[in-house]
DNA sequence: TTTGGTGTAGACAGACCGGTCCATTCGCGC
DNA sequence: GCGCGAATGGACCGGTCTGTCTACACCAAA
């Protein structure tokens, strides 16, 4: 997913290299690879050259490759959450300003030359479907997501169920905006999701 | 994309080995074995003792595993296109009511126990995201949808600007779905897509 | 009957995969 | 300075990957 540097300041790919933990580095370079260029496609050996650790430190730390996309994903979940919820609740005090301000944030994400999509669909997209620990994953971070706009819409006064459903819908538009981003590599595809957005706000808040 | 058997008749896996042409049964075990599992998780002889047809036939078509790729995405994209327009034309005469069958007919496709997501989609979230030759298929692929969406609007009335617009939203809302449907196994996903879409289509379309 | 195109069956090459093992070095608390 | 856990660097393993090559079977047209 890579969110806005949520850990900020280490921003220039050579310092990655240099002054942090094998263990961040790893998870970071890994973030790196598998969103860029997939997963299968993505070698130990890429992320060990690059991450500049010895292979025995990933092994010992993440025990597979597999424990090591679990990890990345585990982190990538909370850091983008974070980011993306703090940077929607600058948007104003108001829930409904909020809801409004979801597509403009995420059009941020889609404006960085190194958004390559959402980490998760990319994820489960590229493994056999009947994988059900990537599912769940996925289902845990938008199930995040979800809760946070179905909190946001009974904030701006709706009832429980009608929240729920709006949240889904939004939540619907967004992984649209999000796959068509990496398609399209065109950012304005949040535009059309914030206009298609505001329809359905429109519809169902209150005057 | 796994379209509804638009091919009919020869629904069996096990006539499927049987008594088609080499070609036909490349395509049609390839299609399969990428979407459900990966493409790089699908090796070259799985694909082949799956289908029955000697190494050297797969090379002597396609040239490559790329090459079969890119033939299975070609047709996989005239096919899914073929079954959903005729899908959604058969809700009716009257534009608007093509409009609002899209998510029904979507449904349809989630709830085949072998949807496994847009192939299109997931082939580009497992490359390379430099990789241009992917994203253009799925490009006119997408456009060839967004254009269907677009005419239809302007058929209810709109004008081109605003039709093409809300062909834009109406294909994110899909994109969306798709994808949603493919992580949570859930086809109800068409549903929450399908109430968007009429907050959507009825503040769009003139009364 | 011959011939040529198409497909088959499987051995094979070379690269690369994820993962293991081990000897060595580093860094830090004591 | 000492000792110990953590990290390193690289050799190495078995397996799998894509792609090539050869020898052979079939079948229709000349």
């Amino acid at each position: 997913m890579t969110p806005p540097s949520a850990t900020a300041a280490t921003a220039s790919p050579a310092a990655l290299a240099g002054d942090q933990h094998p263990t961040e580095r790893l998870l970071q370079t890994a973030k790196t690879l598998f969103c860029r260029e997939g997963i299968h496609a993505t070698g130990i050996d890429r992320i060990i050259a690059q991450s500049g650790v010895a292979r025995m430190t990933l092994y010992n730390r993440f025990g597979s490759k597999e424990g090591l996309l679990y990890a990345v994903l585990e982190r990538e979940g909370e850091e983008w959450r974070a980011w993306f919820f703090a940077a929607v609740d600058a948007a104003g005090d108001a829930p409904a300003a909020r809801l409004r301000a979801v597509f403009p944030v995420l059009r941020s994400w889609f404006e960085r030359e190194d958004y390559f999509g959402c980490a998760f669909i990319n994820a489960v997209a590229e493994h056999d479907k009947s994988e059900t620990r990537l599912r769940e994953l996925t289902l845990q971070h938008k199930g995040a997501v979800l809760g946070y706009f179905g909190g946001l819409a009974r904030a701006a006064g709706m009832a429980a169920a009608p929240a729920e459903a709006l949240a889904h819908q939004i939540g619907l538009l967004m992984d649209g905006a999000i796959v068509a981003a990496m398609v399209t590599r065109q950012p304005e595809m949040a535009d059309h999701a914030a206009k298609a957005a505001a329809a359905i706000l429109d519809a169902a808040l209150p005057a």
